[in-house]
DNA sequence: TTAAGGTCTGACAGCGCTGTCAGAGTCAAG
DNA sequence: CTTGACTCTGACAGCGCTGTCAGACCTTAA
């Protein structure tokens, strides 16, 4: 299928198929005119890769654990690299967490400090 | 005293002065020869700058109410406009809490699918 | 006087995407 | 064949800082 179409069957939008593309996450066939020829099973591809930027990760760190991605399996393959990578961008997720904390309590000292009212 | 003393008093980067400056955050003297000049009662201003930064506010958005940071008091000048700028961040970084446990909540889920051993 | 160290301006780079635009080729339906 | 919709590549922009470098001037102490 074209870019096109993918882009419709996942939402994620033409520019950031290329984008995937251009940072090693897929590598479509290409037609004889130079068009991107996607496989139908990367569709889930790309769904799962949606679903872990959603978490927060960068594509490149997606990149690590790519083969894990892209099983035809109905979830993940189990693959020691994925979790590890999980529980450090958990890890990651929680650390901005805690300054994000910090930074609501400076925000509220501040607004205590004059007066809440 | 110029910008150096001033970096080394407040800790922040001769670089983040300028930009300060540039911001309009700052506006030093300047001496025959274009050296930046402060005024001893900048230091406070930076400080609490840096620290509203580190509340995770924007320069634009301190620039706002600049004019109570810049107060000669022990603290802020009560201000109403900083009341309602330090309220709406706060809900800012209520909400960028919400996204970070929804991203947390994703990335677990990826763990116990996996199994998480 | 000289040399070191501070300062000036301006600009490039990077982070991680994401939209958009330009100029050109391709494909499909009428 | 023509037209509109789609695709291609490449590049510029923006978010909000922050470091760094270049080329040039200033200041101060030896």
């Amino acid at each position: 299928m074209k870019i096109g179409e993918l882009s419709k069957r996942t939402g994620v939008s033409v520019r950031m198929l290329r984008y995937y593309e251009a940072e090693g996450l897929l590598k479509p066939e290409r037609t004889e005119s130079g068009y991107r020829d996607y496989d139908l099973k990367e569709v889930r591809t790309v769904e799962r890769i949606k679903l872990l930027g959603a978490g927060g990760m960068t594509l490149p760190t997606i990149l690590q654990f790519l083969s894990c991605v892209r099983g035809e399996g109905p979830i993940f393959e189990p693959c020691d690299e994925l979790r590890v990578t999980l529980r450090q961008q958990i890890r990651l997720v929680e650390e901005k967490t805690e300054k994000l904390a910090q930074n609501r309590q400076v925000l509220t000292s501040f607004l205590t400090e004059i007066g809440e009212n």
